[in-house]
DNA sequence: TGACAATCGTAAACAGTGTATGCCAAGTTT
DNA sequence: AAACTTGGCATACACTGTTTACGATTGTCA
């Protein structure tokens, strides 16, 4: 039963979006500091207090922002691995799936190195009282987290599905980590073998040490360009998923004998 | 030519020392927004103002946090390595520097789980404003780090040379990382071979991801205890250094053939 | 169409924040 | 003893999130 929006609802939305959009920029241009209630009304012609007929506090409003950009990565990311499709042909479908894979992984650093500010906002160190709130709420933010998860996991259970790779059996992941995998398992609502989600999560701790140690400069110690520390990366990845790491310039990947 | 400290210069020391210890406390008990210079002064007995005469601006004194932070976390590594020596005797030394390096790894999530707000500080997000401070001018911060990054590279290093394990010959190593590899020994000055210092960087990369994902909480959309991920990585790194992993349980490491 | 009510904006105020300025007492140096 | 440096204070300014009271516009309904 979904109710035809009026205008008004239709005028408080796109003004709730202008919102985002405008913390946002002040997010990127002048960083994290500058997303003030003042500012943002500011930026608009308005005076804070009226923010507060659209967000409850500050801290809400940049649990939507958050919400927003884990929705704009997960756009990215599913664009880039949709663009693989229109690639030369010739290939199997488990090569595509392959390379989509690779490139979703590609995508997930070229939009977080471009989007530094929005990255650490999402996946930094979490913001004080916007930490421990708990799964009953409706927050926004865990939910656009699971959908970017998603994105990896489905791309990840196709490729598996369309030509298993190894995986440890049962027996041979460890007790603790198996129940935690089956009740991920569940919350996911996937039909994976366990073993898959073991290692699709090394996969994940894999990429975000990768990104985020050069996003946030912990390796401008050693290095600044930290593009081919990324590259080693996939070359361990890609044999856990049974590729075959092949070139740096290409984003080529073969099927692993 | 080093002055024998005065009376004066002994007490300011130690209330610059009071100052900082102060703003960790409220760093660790309300929070990183709660290590404010009013909330600093008003624990001391102080007022705000006063808190200028022994840091130039709220940034200055949050930059020396982090540095004590940095040699506390170096300090604690530190001890955890050392006190491999005492263990059990009847290994041969080889074995002893694995296990240290696994020790200290440990050490590293340990300290880190202990310690999730300085954890943050110094390897989370960059602060705002605290970022782009370039190298000329005497940051307490980089300094610290860097003897950070010592305690590692060098127990990695006495590893490698008492018992070489297989690292890239320098023309397998991607050209650019080769350069940037060479420019990192020359500023640390060591004596290792590119490819283990492309093996050490790995590493980081492996340590840093699992830990600071589990750190930030990153990993509970999936799992409430990720010390088995922990565990997994080790047993990832551990062959990278020669090293066999064996019990997850009693943090025995074997040579590998 | 007229009355009512919900909505959205404002201005003012409060308790915080970092920071700059000026003043003053105490300790150190000459 | 005189001069000077040091380390504290009170004050003030601009900024923050948030609450309150008030107005004006607008949609709804009798």
């Amino acid at each position: 039963m979904v109710q035809a929006l009026s205008r008004r609802d239709r005028v408080r939305a796109a003004t709730t979006q202008e919102i985002l959009q405008t913390a946002r920029r002040l997010l990127v241009e002048q960083g994290p500091t500058a997303v003030t209630l003042r500012a943002i009304a500011r930026e608009m012609g308005m005076t804070a207090p009226a923010l507060y007929r659209y967000f409850d506090s500050h801290d809400e409003l940049l649990r939507h922002l958050v919400a927003d950009i884990f929705t704009d990565l997960a756009d990215h990311v599913r664009g880039a691995i949709h663009a693989v499709h229109v690639g030369p042909a010739g290939r199997s479908e488990d090569e595509v799936l392959g390379a989509m894979l690779i490139a979703g992984c590609r995508e997930f650093r070229a939009w977080t190195l471009e989007h530094v500010p929005e990255f650490s906002m999402i996946f930094g160190s979490p913001l004080p009282g916007l930490e421990v709130l708990h799964e009953m709420s409706a927050d926004p933010t865990v939910d656009c987290g699971y959908q970017f998860g998603q994105v990896f996991l489905e791309l990840f259970g196709n490729l598996y599905r369309k030509r298993p790779f190894a995986i440890p059996a049962d027996d041979e992941i460890q007790p603790s980590l198996r129940n935690q995998l089956r009740r991920y398992r569940e919350i996911v609502g996937s039909d994976l073998p366990l073993g898959a989600l073991q290692t699709f999560l090394r996969c994940w701790v894999l990429l975000y040490g990768t990104v985020s140690l050069e996003a946030f400069g912990h390796m401008e110690f050693a290095l600044q360009d930290a593009s081919p520390m990324f590259e080693l990366m996939l070359a361990d990845l890609a044999p856990m998923v049974g590729l075959e790491y092949l070139s740096s310039d290409r984003a080529v990947v073969r099927l692993a004998r």
